[in-house]
DNA sequence: CCCTGGCACTCCGTGTTCCCGAGTGCCAAG
DNA sequence: CTTGGCACTCGGGAACACGGAGTGCCAGGG
């Protein structure tokens, strides 16, 4: 049913209408592409590939625009990812140099992704279920108050203030560090639970009151509160994108931590970069709006997601190229630091 | 030449504008305010305001609508800073309730900010500089590498990987650790330099090129490196102001860290609420937005700022009760804990 | 001296009409 | 199966008219 040259003119269109924001006419494509064959030909391909459900005319007499359907046979099957230019790549390298903190990483990878791709970037911090425990810290704040400060190994840390339910002394607090940082330095944040359990036996009884608090606050943080951080930039290129209708939608998804988490991370298939088009996309606000990602991490194991959200009509090779060369470099960074 | 009635068509026009957004004429103001006159007087004051540049009419024969100076002068003598109704007052109170660390602190207040006055929120985070040290964590990662963790009183955590220019023995980190925050514990930001530089002395001479580098993150972190952070929500509330044009412009300038913290930090009078109507601003691409903004910080010392940013024609009485309001609890919540 | 009603005037915005052009679908011929 | 021709459709822009809101000004009255 669709024959090598219908497959053409469905990539022809959907180049043109990426580049130009206008639905394309056949005429036009016979003058652009060289496809060797004449406007009629193209309408009787044109109407066969409608009748798909791959590209959609807006109105009787106006040229066609690829569908969502279009789009996904287009990213599938159609197109190459196109690696970067050499400026580009350069331009991540000078971006990321440098040994950063956690922070800095992140916040630099979101607007370099947002800076070379034109759209919105998101990146998801490295999530603390996959990293193990590098150190607990114990700070006396006042006789019944400590700050809780847990540092992993992918550089992460996260504090708490603690509330203690009696007094405690200093050398009762350096006591209690270190046996934490015996029992969890180097654990793996997944076997926290366990270890955590086993604990209370060794410690004296006294301490067993304030040390249930805390350990119970360490769990908390450390697994249930695995509600991970998300940022975004650039959303000033939605503003560029002409997306008169529905901005609002998409910047309130934005702001939605959880939406953005979900985006990102329900990988549907086992490839590099995940792409979901359009309406493929569970979110109503977000109809409209494609979302290209990729996994990223230290080595080989996947830490957290990165990607960009723009509008359907993105010019999918070049953002698909741009969004992997940023996942590999942010894992490059992160496995040697 | 401004005598009250024309103080008082100033002040409907500015309201009525507000709400409606439509250019108010003079006979829409003689029915809705009862002035006690005739249109055709209300005309004359009219005429008399446009001669002061207070207020501006887009074409011949549309109504009258409020400029920059309209509105600083409605906002300077006309109006009065509306306190919150009891339920937005709870609303506050349950959102922000609970010990919670700064970085949620600074989270919820920005949505709820947001939430309360539907306009973009912005936060800045407790300043540095103002602030003292709690304490000073070095945690080793490898034979040459540390992590240097820093926590201040207002609960801020910096942490920075720090490369050393030779291996390290634990005990002498023990001891290092212990002489830092014998020195700087309770020390204020401002004397860190100082602190800083009379620290080699009190150290034996084989520490001293690990501990200078080390002092040297230190005071970068601490003290040169204060650009500091700020966030802002909301911004889906700009697609609901009719903000067609510029609004990339805002976007922009709400992603630049620099820019938003001058807007804040230019306070020009000594008074709790700054006000900055449209082309005050010294931005462009942020005039035809204002900007509401307020201190806030435990206790009695201005510790950071907050503020909203919306159209110009925003309603000013209630945005400014709102960022008031928010900035003082703000301060209870930190003065508390 | 200030307020008021009346009046002529000015445009904006809206609705209508009209036309042009791009693009299509179909058909018959090569 | 491809191609040129042809009639048809429709969207969008230009031209136009018009109603209404609002103004400025002026003369009269308290």
């Amino acid at each position: 049913m669709l024959d090598d040259r219908k497959l053409a003119v469905l990539r022809a269109i959907v180049e043109d209408y990426v580049s130009t924001n206008e639905p394309v006419g056949s005429k036009a494509l016979a003058d652009r592409h060289n496809l060797g064959v004449s406007p009629a030909t193209i309408r009787n391909d044109m109407a066969a590939l409608e009748d798909g459900g791959y590209i959609h005319q807006p109105h009787t007499s106006a040229g066609r625009v690829p569908t969502d359907k279009g789009y996904r046979l287009f990213v599938d099957r159609l197109s190459q990812v196109k690696p970067l230019s050499g400026a580009e790549r350069r331009a991540i390298e000078t971006f990321l140099a440098g040994t950063l903190d956690l922070d800095e990483i992140v916040t630099r990878t979101v607007r370099l992704l947002a800076q070379l791709t034109r759209h919105v970037a998101v990146v998801q911090y490295p999530s603390l279920t996959r990293s193990t425990v590098r150190h607990v810290e114990i700070v006396p704040l006042a006789e019944t108050r400590v700050m809780l400060v847990l540092i992993t190994n992918t550089g992460r840390v996260e504090q708490r203030v603690v509330d203690l339910p009696e007094v405690i002394a200093d050398d009762r607090v350096s006591h209690l560090r270190a046996v934490l940082n015996a029992a969890l330095d180097g654990c793996g944040l997944a076997k926290v639970p366990e270890t955590v359990a086993a604990l209370p036996e060794r410690l004296s009884p006294e301490d067993r009151p304030v040390a249930a608090t805390i350990l119970s606050v360490i769990l908390e943080t450390l697994v249930e509160r695995h509600e991970e951080k998300i940022v975004f930039a650039g959303a000033a290129n939605l503003a560029a994108a002409d997306f008169t209708i529905g901005l609002r939608d998409v910047l309130e998804a934005l702001e939605e931590q959880v939406v953005l988490m979900r985006l990102l991370g329900e990988t549907d298939d086992l490839s590099e970069l995940t792409v979901r088009i359009g309406s493929e996309n569970p979110y109503t606000g977000l109809r409209g709006t494609s979302i290209v990602a990729a996994g990223y991490g230290a080595g080989d194991k996947e830490l957290a997601r990165l990607g960009v959200l723009g509008p359907t009509r993105m010019d999918y090779p070049v953002t698909m190229g741009a969004v992997r060369a940023v996942a590999r470099y942010v894992g490059q960074i992160l496995a040697g630091s």
